[in-house]
RNA sequence: GCCCAGAUAGUGUAGUGGCCUAUCAUGAUGCCCUGUCACGGCAUCGACUCGGAUUCGAAUUCCGAUCUGGGCGCCA
């Protein structure tokens, strides 16, 4: 069967589907030990020699080389190359020959040459890399900016990210769920919200799960977590904040923030060494071939001690009770220079929700996880006792009138619990070593995108 | 929300009042080239965000608009 290699590892054949006539060898299947192969694939670039041309056709796979002789191909070959243009989609079939003068040690020599999809030129950025492209106007043709290896290696490593963490938490026994993205009210307080338009009603896009997910304590789930949006209405314009962002956000019965927080370093570990086991090509495009997988076991840092580094590094004054600004956050990262958590915040500048502790309520069973670099990810053991939540709604100043529908589950059983929310892309953006965090997603919704 | 910066061929850039019918690279088109791998050579094509002002003269200075990038606050 032409097409097909003998362990059957085509693609097509593997699924079954009936289009034999797009039967295919992946890029990175084509061994010089093959007599024929037909493969599909971009067109990465050509250089035509005069006699010999030379045509690199890309698929999701990899990169070979199709080699041209232009004296010995049948005419309908000529006609196609000369036809053809950079990143047309093009279906090449003939004659593998084993060469040390190509990539891969193999090229291709065609007996048929098809256009499947002639691409328009010029192109709105060069795929081949040879010139650089602004963020702005990779985000336009994303599409284009995706087919580029290295770009698309983010995401490989991102779906691995994703992959490692459900196999994970499932191992655990957790409970995948799935929360309404569309609430009538704010559920942290302070962040903006989306306003949408929801029939006679007022409704806003969703900021966190968080106020579902301790919903399901109290409906005995016990270990949940959901991977999915969270929207922001910040006017931030910032290399590390997005609109619209995707949180990995898991919350646990029975449990209190040291629990959560060993279970977040845990995957953590999980995570990176997935990452370093099954992406070493990815990494290896993205110039991160030593991946640093974070200890098993991370430092805790006293948020009074993450002061005093920030007040001893730092230029301007920092005092207890103060939050942590980019600046002190970088000094004291590059102090830790690993993954930390900062812990014993202070009671007065955390959500209303957070437990404070029993030796001392003026410091609260919070927690953040950084990098280095920036925060990635909050948590807490939650106050699971209903008059003092009520308690502590009030003294932030808020209303427990509108927290109605929070609070009920709190009236009828609610099992001691803790969480965190762990943010995806800025996951995605520390691990890959990113500059910009719209680097880690496919269409990001910032300030000013909401296009493509 | 506050603050700073920027906008020149498809893409990335040079340019600081006349030397700009605007530089370089990449690209596209045509010609030459049988081992390229950032192929090479020759030729051609293609741009000053918009509006106003200053000036003999503006890509360049000023004002306004539009669009964009970034810093801070806050946060994932």
């Amino acid at each position: 069967m032409p097409g097909c290699i003998p362990d059957g590892t085509n693609l097509f054949t593997l699924h079954e589907v009936p289009v034999l006539d797009f039967m295919r060898i992946p890029i990175r299947d084509v061994t010089p030990t093959l007599e024929r192969a037909t493969i599909a694939g971009w067109v990465h670039e050509e250089r035509d020699l005069g006699g010999l041309a030379f045509f690199l056709i890309r698929d999701r796979t990899g990169i070979m080389q199709v080699t041209v002789p232009k004296k010995k191909v049948p005419e309908e070959v000529l006609i196609a190359i000369k036809e053809v243009s950079r990143e047309s989609v093009v279906r090449v079939s003939g004659i593998i020959k084993a060469t040390e003068k190509a990539p891969g040690g193999r090229e291709l020599v065609p007996e048929s040459f098809e256009i499947l999809a002639k691409a328009a030129s010029p192109l709105p950025l060069d795929v081949a890399e040879k010139v650089p492209a602004e963020i702005d106007t990779r985000l336009d043709a994303r599409f284009l900016d995706v087919r580029r290896p290295r770009i698309a290696a983010i995401f490989s490593i991102r779906s691995r990210v994703m992959e490692a963490t459900h196999s994970f938490l499932f191992r655990e026994e957790f409970l995948q769920i799935t929360t309404p993205k569309v609430v009538a009210a704010a559920t942290e307080g302070g962040t903006e919200l989306f306003p949408i338009a929801y029939f006679e009603k007022e409704a806003f896009l969703s900021q966190s799960p968080q106020l579902y997910k301790q919903m399901m304590m109290a409906a005995g789930c016990e270990k949940v977590f959901e991977i999915g949006p969270i929207f922001r209405a910040e006017e931030h314009n910032t290399v590390r904040h997005l609109n619209e962002a995707t949180s990995i956000d898991v919350e646990v019965s029975f449990a209190d923030h040291n629990d959560v927080m060993v279970l977040l370093e845990r995957l953590m570990h999980e995570i990176y060494s997935s990452v370093a086991e099954n992406c070493t090509a990815e990494l290896e495009l993205l110039g991160i071939p030593n991946l640093q997988v974070p200890e098993k076991s991370l430092p805790r840092l006293p948020y009074a001690e993450a002061i005093e580094i920030a007040a001893r590094k730092m230029e301007e004054p920092i005092a207890y009770g103060d939050d942590l600004g980019t600046a002190s956050e970088r000094a004291v990262g590059e102090e830790m220079g690993t993954h930390y958590f900062i812990t014993e915040w202070p009671t007065a500048i955390r959500p209303y929700y957070a437990m404070p502790s029993a030796a001392d309520p003026s410091i609260c069973n919070a927690f953040d996880l950084m990098h280095p670099k920036m925060e990635l990810s909050s948590g807490a053991q939650r106050c699971h006792v209903y008059d003092q939540l009520v308690a502590q709604i009030k003294s932030k100043g808020l209303s427990p009138e509108g927290f109605e529908f929070y609070l009920k589950p709190f009236q009828y059983g609610m099992p001691p619990h803790a969480g965190w929310g762990l943010g995806t892309e800025r996951l995605v953006m520390t691990m890959c070593n990113l500059q910009n965090i719209r680097e880690a997603v496919l269409f990001p919704r910032d300030r000013h995108r909401v296009t493509p």
